[in-house]
This record gives structure tokens, sequence and C-alpha cells, in this order.
DNA sequence: AAAAGAATTGCAACTCAGTTGCATAAATTT
DNA sequence: AAATTTATGCAACTGAGTTGCAATTCTTTT
């Protein structure tokens, strides 16, 4: 299913852009901030803001999952239709070194108990530390 | 134990931004945001700037824990001594109507199974949603 | 097909959290 | 007391995200 059907489904109009952008999600496989996004150079012909109003828009229509990384920046992460979903609701690694973020999809997040009528919306769970490209990196400069 | 000599003890001079801001933590008794911090009536006559500092060093001193708001704010958060620590392992709650935050102690944050060679440095787990507050308040005005 | 209406995009200006550099003011050390 | 180290204040800056509004582009209606 391309990109456009995809969006065509969910119920939003397929412009360039939600197509660009949720087709680059796709290929990264992983999340990315509104700057990695924008960054790309099939992208520079889009303005931030739009591309800022293309991710809730794609957000809205449950097609991306959003969570927050220790650096203050938004992840966006989009997994293609067949992948049953992908909910979001898994924990997710920032590597503090390159600020790439990868989904520990296979674990769910855990239970948690709040006080007497809270009203739950979310939750997140981020470990950070230092991903495995970056850790070898450094280990080769230790070397040298 | 006073915040001075809790603050001497940990290592750091206890000078007059220091020992406010801590007792303004230790009464609150819950993470609050520098904004929060600086606003107190108390905090007036100290800098922006050095308020930040301030929550870095006893940071540093590991006098308090720092949990992040999805709404982009980094909170604070310090219990006194006779209280164990309270290492900041454990979950936390963000209330997106009012802001305020409150420490789920009483659970531990879950084991997450990361992929191989990867360091972990930290984690957290930030639950949203409405506060009881908040919740009660938004019900009596529906029924108003 | 033309006009009217609705949704999308671009641009500029703004907010808000946090950071950096540097000068001044304490403390500490010598 | 002088030299050195540490802490504070002030101004300017960065980077993520938001808001308002005008210009486009679609879609629907006539
Ligand atoms: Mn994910
Ligand atoms: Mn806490
Ligand atoms: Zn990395
Ligand atoms: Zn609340």
């Amino acid at each position: 299913m391309t990109a456009e059907e995809i969006l065509t489904k969910a119920g939003v109009r397929p412009t360039h852009v939600r197509d660009a952008v949720l087709k680059r999600l796709y290929e990264a496989g992983c999340p990315l901030s509104h700057g990695e996004i924008a960054a790309h150079p099939g992208m520079k012909r889009y303005d931030r803001v739009t591309i800022y109003r293309t991710l809730y828009t794609l957000e809205g229509a449950g097609l991306v999952h959003t969570v927050q990384g220790i650096d203050g920046a938004w992840r966006f992460c989009a997994h293609p239709p067949d992948r049953t979903g992908c909910p979001g609701n898994h924990p997710h690694f920032l590597c503090l070194k390159c600020g790439k973020m990868q989904c520990l999809t296979g674990q769910r997040l855990p239970w948690v108990e709040v006080p007497e009528r809270v009203r739950v919306k979310g939750k997140q769970l981020v470990i950070y530390g230092i991903c495995t490209a970056c850790g070898t990196a450094e280990e080769r400069n230790k070397n040298k």
C-alpha cells in the first residue's frame, strides 16, 4: 500500500508534504525530530511550520506516535500499516551523543498505579545513554 | 538536620540561594519547574540564571533528582535525607492542566531490555493526564 | 466552466526554556 | 593583605515550538 493510499484511508488529504513526511518516517523506521525531518534534502522546499502542522495532522490521524527526547525535542515515528499498527506503547531509547532514538518494540509499557480519581491520558518511558554506534566510536578514539 | 547542614555534608558551600532553593523543594515535596521555583516571592531576589545553576549544583551533589515534563520543562525534586535518599527511580505523574507534577513513590521503574552494547545512563517514566484537583474542578464546571 | 467556500501552505513575528560569555562580588587560600 | 578560586548578576543568544494572517490550492456549488 502506497503512502498516498494510507493517507486517504486515514481520512486526510494526501498532499505533497504529507506524502513526503510520511514516506520519510517510514524509511527512517525510527522516531525523528522535527529538525531531523526538516534537514533532509527532499524537505527543503517545505516551510518548517508546515512540517510541524503536517506532523500533528499525521498524529491526529493515528499514523504517527510521538515521544519526547530528554533533549527537549519531540520525536515522530511511523511504521507501515502491515506492521499491525505499532501503537507506540513501548519504551524508547535515546542516544545522548548522536541524538538518535530507537523504538524498543517487543516490550510493553508497565502498568502504573496512580492516585485515586486521576485521569491518565498517556505515558512514556524513555531510556537514555550511549548507543552502540557512538559507544564503539568512543572505544576507537580511546585506543588511538 | 537543617538545609545548611545538608548542603555542607553534601560537599557544596551553603550559600543563600542554595539554602533557599533546597528549602523550597523540601517544602513543596513534589517536583517543581525552574519557573515555579523562580516565581516564589522569596526567590525574586535571585537571578534566573543563578537559580538554574543552583539547581544543577544540587543535582550534581545528589540532593535533587530531575524529571522532564512532557510540557518541555524539567522538574527538580528533593526530599529530606531522613527519607532515605528517594533516589528518583520512580514514575512521575504530570497534570496537563495545572502543570503540577507528583512523584509516584512506592513503585520502581521497570527493567527494560536494550539492544546489545548499548550503555544505559538513566530512564524516566512519565504518566500524564488530569490530576484530582483539576478533574473535580472540571466536574463542577459542567454541572453549573 | 465560473464562483464561492473550505482546507492547506508560507511567512513573519513571537513565546518560553535553557545556555553562554563576561564582568562583578564574595569566599578561600597563600 | 594579596592572590586565587568560587559564586552571582546581567545581557545576549539558541532552539523548539506556536500564533496570526495573507496567499494558494482544493473541493463544492451554481
Ligand atoms: Mn516508537
Ligand atoms: Mn520524584
Ligand atoms: Zn548514538
Ligand atoms: Zn492539575
